[in-house]
DNA sequence: ACAACAGGAAACCTTTTGGTTACATATCAT
DNA sequence: ATGATATGTAACCAAAAGGTTTCCTGTTGT
């Protein structure tokens, strides 16, 4: 159903480069050069944070003559969200929030 | 109120090892020794990822005589959420998935 | 008092990462 | 046809990341 995952969705998240790009994409899609033209770095450097994202499938691509449009993915946002909702039992106990807290002042 | 970040949580949360040690303290409160326990690498090496995820605030510590106790910090992983919850907007659009998914029939 | 235990710091090493420049390929416009 | 545009690949480089070993500092139990 869904490709293969070839690179971690977390480590892709981590650079701060990729996650703007992520940030742009989900206003509306872009070729390679429009997104490149939103940072200081060169195209062939936003190339390669596209194909790590691609390849983690946080993002797809679709060819439309010579340029190549890229696209938010969010099927995959899912998988940090399952991940995430492993801890929720403790954000949800407020108790235990307040418990570290009081201990975080005694100390 | 909060401690300052001096870490990038989302670069914290990239390592495959800490994610699992917040695994592991989602389900208990453990020292440095009882978390190295379960990894295949050195105390040391493990005593860096808990400063790593010390300095992101996913954890906080407490000492307790010569040992010193982790446990899971959950506030910060509200952080993520917030920034996850940024893309929900396509995530929730059915239509827009469907359209990807077509656009990747055809290519 | 002192041996054993818990943890961190320093110095070091290797691999990965994020970036570059130079070149290659494909498509478009004239 | 051919020059300009859009993108990717290869080779390379510096810095950061993750790991190690070797110490050093506290704390505990006897």
């Amino acid at each position: 159903m869904s490709a293969v995952q070839k690179h971690d969705v977390f480590q892709a998240i981590a650079d701060p480069t990729r996650r703007k790009i992520l940030m742009l994409l989900a206003k509306q899609d872009l070729s390679v050069t429009a997104i490149s033209d939103q940072f200081p770095i060169t195209r062939t450097a936003v190339s390669k944070h596209l194909r790590i994202l691609s390849e983690s499938n946080l993002v797809g691509m679709t060819k439309a003559g010579r340029e190549k449009i890229y696209k938010l993915h969010p099927e995959t946002f899912a998988e940090i969200k399952d991940w995430l909702s492993y801890f929720d039992q403790f954000w949800d106990n407020k108790l235990s929030m307040l418990k570290f807290l009081i201990e975080e002042q005694e100390k």
